[in-house]
DNA sequence: GCCAACGTTGGC
DNA sequence: GCCAACGTTGGC
């Protein structure tokens, strides 16, 4: 099982919408970054942990935990020209964009924020999120350092 | 709202 | 293949 981190907005999408949604799943979609698709595409598995992560907000860290419940499949999104995240050079004979679907688990009782997480970088080693210049929506986490930011939730 | 740090696009 | 211009992300 591998583990992850991903980003949203909770203006546009938050933890609270995931759990509010029937089945409290949906899918995680608008995904348009290479790196971040081959990572959805070619690793991601059922049953993969993943960290929900608010960014852009006014609380900014890690929210709670979802898994990973339908592996990765076409991003109809793309397809449609009504969708912010439309684009006209993916089709569903040759889909450039992918999506898996998520499943909340649990949200904290509390935020872990960002600012924690720099507290605790010499522990969290070389860990994506806090890499410089990181934009990058998906993020792979180590179980060192997936179990070492559980231990940070009080 | 600003802006650093990317990633993408397209002319050459 | 280079690189300037442009667009996006995301912290502040």
């Amino acid at each position: 099982m591998k583990y992850w981190l991903m980003k949203s907005e909770p203006d546009v999408f938050g933890i609270n919408d995931l759990m509010k949604r029937p089945k409290k799943t949906e899918h995680w979609d608008g995904i348009r970054n290479y790196q971040a698709r081959n990572m959805i595409r070619d690793e991601m598995q059922k049953g993969d942990q993943a960290f929900f992560y608010h960014s852009n907000a006014k609380q900014i860290g890690i929210v709670g935990i979802m898994s990973i419940c339908r592996e990765a499949y076409p991003d109809y999104t793309a397809f449609d020209p009504d969708s912010k995240y439309y684009d006209p050079k993916s089709n569903p004979d040759n889909p450039r964009w992918f999506m898996v679907d998520v499943k909340h688990v649990r949200k904290f009782k509390n935020i872990i924020t960002l600012d924690t997480l720099k507290q605790h970088a010499d522990q969290l080693g070389d860990i994506a999120l806090l890499k410089r210049g990181n934009r990058l929506s998906i993020n792979p986490v180590t179980k060192k350092q997936w179990d070492y930011i559980l231990k940070l939730e009080q």
